[in-house]
DNA sequence: GCGCATTCCTTGGTCGGCCAATCAAATCTC
DNA sequence: GAGATTTGATTGGCCGACCAAGGAATGCGC
């Protein structure tokens, strides 16, 4: 706890607020994420990409076409949030539906050729967006950034998620 | 480089999407913020807020009345989240609205009443919050986590903001 | 005082994301 | 095989968050 005091000394953009004492971790994560969502989603705009969007995309640039439910689990979202964002990928021509032969109700789902351009612009944004992102940060710092975050993502996993 | 190129060459060990190669730490707080998003909203929806509302509320239980551009600034969202969200929280009786009477085009926004009793169990959630998130991190992992997410923030905060 | 930029807030729209409930198909059980 | 269960996907509703655009009051320059 004590740390947490020395770290309080330099305020970076607001006054500290009470968020910041009863969980300064959570104020930082929640902070430093929507900035990062931010960012992205400036890098991301001129794509005609929204932030998580992306995501899909990559998956399925990387791994060819995929059902639905394995989205789901990749991308570990609500199967509505990954329907809603197919039907909008999909009006915008980037990616296409079909029925997977093997399962009636599973849908296949494949991006399309005239997105595949969009691949090495996408990994452009992300790499610019990392830079962007660790800027003055040591190749160290880094790599433990990753891992403690790897660490809060292992331990929010299954927290309350595993009803 | 040279890491990457040498996962490529082998088989991948998790299923490493590719946008965890684009932007390895880009990619893990994306993940871990919308863990952390969706615990807090666990943690809070037996009290009946949404996750983002509790911001606005402890800012104004710990500052008192505020005015909507300040709080604006504090949380650093868009404004028309902020009118959006006490919109809502005005609805639910958590806060209440008033004209500022020094400037006739600015709102004074207060915590109601009936409100302060949310205050602790806020803080309470907020701390289990921080504990879930950091379990099995050492105190110092904790300092350079909290150091290492200030430094990004300080990156991201006028990263492409002013384009 | 007048006009113009600034500030403060609101509205409308879009999107990601969640939950709850639903339907359809596949699978398991008996 | 009939019935219950599980899995796959969708719909509707809600909320946070953004942008774009607008209206209203203030403040500045003149």
């Amino acid at each position: 706890m004590e740390a947490i005091k020395a770290a309080e000394g330099h305020h970076i953009c607001t006054e500290l607020p009470s968020a910041a004492r009863s969980g300064p971790v959570s104020h930082a994560i929640s902070r430093a994420a929507r900035l990062h969502r931010k960012a992205a989603g400036q890098l991301l705009r001129g794509l005609g990409l929204h932030p998580g969007q992306e995501l899909v995309m990559m998956h399925l640039w990387e791994r060819g076409p995929a059902r639905q439910s394995e989205l789901i689990r990749l991308l570990d979202l609500d199967p509505s949030t990954v329907t809603k964002m197919l039907q909008r990928l999909e009006q915008a021509g980037h990616v296409r539906r079909l029925p997977d032969p093997a399962d009636r109700r599973a849908v296949l789902v494949e991006a399309t050729d005239a997105s595949s351009h969009l691949l090495a612009e996408v990994e452009e944004a992300w790499g610019v967006l990392e830079e962007n992102t660790l800027t003055g940060l040591t190749a160290p710092e880094r790599r433990q950034l990753l891992d403690l975050l790897a660490k809060v993502e292992t331990n929010l996993c299954g927290s309350g998620g595993e009803g």
